[in-house]
DNA sequence: TGTACTTCGTTAGGAAGTTAACTAACGAAG
DNA sequence: CTTCGTTAGTTAACTTCCTAACGAAGTACA
């Protein structure tokens, strides 16, 4: 294989841009990079050669010369992204503008033939640049190698049994699928433009995603956004218990309220949330009570992350927390309690963690080019 | 007055590394800002130029020839940090390399009189680069001007008779109280070294100071850290009311606890959490019961913090957070609920809110020397 | 169709910073 | 008292990127 050899500090910046952009013609590089219009011609003319860019046609702006328009070259490559869910495993892989390229989705069970899947429908020959795998856990660095693990036997086998299918040679990095769902609504959801937000998802377990600028906010352990560790029951005579939280305001709570709260003449009880919002919709009790009590919930949920981070806006995402029903209720709570804040739902719903760890994975693949990392072959 | 030049890129750079370390040898600077020796020679050579740094002697490194050493010039000016505490109004004049010149406290109703004392103390003829006000409030940009002021009518009669005995042309930067502290301490105090960590303070009030990679969060309304408005009490079938949590953790709390638990048998009734504090380092009853109790409403306090920023470290201030005594009570109800993070006991203070607000003034400054933004005479 | 106007891209000169190599100053060992 | 190793600072050649000006390639309109 041939010495890829380093790129220039600009012609890195102006394949950055490019990348996140598409598309773009020389003066639109110059402009979203900050660099002038030789130096860009001349990084440009260094993407070229690497095949890192190609010439894709002409754009026209109405009057003058119209300017050449560049996308990536085929030595882009691309990256693939994980998202071992608790039901489903989805894999995507995407060029580094994004696009996706190859699409797989199995049961749990069969994480690695998904993985599989994908990998074959790549374009052979330009190299896999970075590799994201989102899991339903804290991730912490591995003792011995030093590299992320799930930090709980939650979702360990399944990220093993993961990892044998993924190609050597090209940088893994573990991410907390609460924190890829947020990062998909901060691209292409309901947070796009924001640079500061929460992402709250309410589903069997209780989840937030912190953005601050533009980063999703890690923590010290990875463990930022855990709430099921806040204190609950608190009180001045009730002693917190140790995640206690998420028996009360997760999914499954509200299905065990439900089982009490039905009566026989309420019809047939529904035995999943979403068959509980669909009754709360249309205006029958005890739905319509028992989804107003979730909201109520959620919204202390929302206090207390708005108390410690105030970010402005919060993002209501999972299986129990996405329905718009919700909102009204919650809004109120919030503003009862705390700051104002805004309040939306979810954009992206159960594809949000796919997407977000395809984001920060072409994240990643940017900056292997960018920086001259080399893959092994 | 002579027309200041704007400093090159570099010179700043070196500008803002000198006033960090104080005083620096060329080799240093090099080393500090990352710059070759022929660049760092340049720059020093405009700094002196400008009376922005000044040759203050020699240093020898034991072997070779001996460096010379630059510290701040003339030119450099100074800044000033106002303290409008509850009780007593602190005033720091500092140099850009953090050097206190001047200092100054008065009760806090004669707090103009203490920046009047303070702004005589400091060298005349060098600029005054940036003032910060430090409040124990919310703070939110006037409707009008357009310059931050405190949200509420809490600090805001203060803030206004400050304001004019505050010279003009000077640009003035307003931080909560607890943020100042928390940098304080992230600086000079129990955060030395460390890039991320909470400041959790518990007197009359409760409150937090969020630390991110060395940046103050503040949220988008500057109110990330106001732990009054976490949800309390919060319990399957009690409903949180707004602002309680404050009236149960504050001070206020503690004192109102010993005056029912006290009995006659138990001695005099102590005033102040101070003496009630040195009672239980005694070993006495029911003095020790209630700080043990007050450790464990700390923790859960901690807890929440620790639910959702993972922050690694908690440094614990204020007038009842920050006895020693309280550490191994904390430690254990945060460790029963939640994720293992260090727990320590502020070193710095009640002062601990001035050398904050210094500290930030001295960056504003430096930034107001690096950038060239020219105070108006 | 030619002329004016606008935008794209290149060329030329200059500013700022880097590396490399050299000179200067200092201490320690012979 | 000289010599050697080490560290400080300067000089020179080179790199990178910018600004400014100009040629090239389009559109609009008489």
């Amino acid at each position: 294989m041939a010495e890829a050899p380093r790129l220039t500090e600009s012609a890195g910046a102006v394949f950055a841009v490019l990348a996140q952009a598409g598309s773009a013609t020389r003066p639109q590089l110059a402009s979203l990079a900050g660099l002038s219009k030789p130096t860009v011609s001349a990084a440009v003319a260094e993407l070229e050669g690497a095949r890192l860019a190609t010439h894709s046609g002409t754009a026209s702006s109405g009057t003058g010369r119209s300017a050449a328009v560049y996308g990536l070259g085929p030595a882009s490559g691309s990256v693939l992204a994980v998202d071992l869910g608790p039901a489903r495993t989805r894999v995507r892989g995407c060029a580094l503008d994004g696009t996706l390229l190859a699409e797989a989705s199995t049961p749990r069970a069969r994480a690695a033939d998904a993985v599989r899947e994908a990998l074959d429908a790549l374009p052979p020959g330009a190299p896999l640049r970075a590799i994201v795998v989102a899991v339903g856990d804290v991730t912490e660095p591995d003792r011995t190698s030093g590299a992320m693990r799930p930090a709980t036997a939650k979702a360990g086998p399944v990220f093993d049994a993961v990892s044998v299918a993924l190609p050597p040679g090209v940088p893994v990095h573990l991410e907390n699928n609460v924190n890829c769902a947020a990062l998909a609504e901060l691209h292409e959801g309901a947070a796009r433009g924001r640079r500061t937000f929460g992402y709250l998802r309410i589903g069997v377990g209780i989840g937030l995603g912190i953005v601050i600028g533009g980063q999703v906010l890690r923590g010290a352990n990875g463990a930022a956004g855990e709430l099921a560790r806040l204190p609950y029951p608190w009180d001045d005579d009730r002693e917190p218990r140790q995640e206690a939280l998420e028996a009360y305001v997760g999914s499954g709570a509200l299905l065990r309220r439900a089982a009490q709260a039905w009566g026989a003449s309420d019809g047939p009880r529904p035995r999943t949330a979403d068959r509980l919002f669909a009754l709360a919709a249309q205006g029958r009790e005890p739905a319509r009570a028992l989804v107003a009590r979730h909201a109520a919930d959620v919204g202390r949920l929302a206090a207390a992350v708005t108390a410690v981070l105030d970010p402005g806006l919060l993002v209501l995402g999972g299986s129990t927390g996405a329905d718009p029903q919700l909102l009204p209720g919650v809004r109120a709570e919030l503003e009862r309690l705390s700051w104002p804040t805004e309040v939306v739902s979810s954009q992206i719903g159960d594809l949000g963690t796919v997407v977000g760890a395809a984001r920060l994975a072409v994240a990643q693949g940017v900056q292997n080019v960018t920086e001259g990392a080399q893959v092994k072959d």
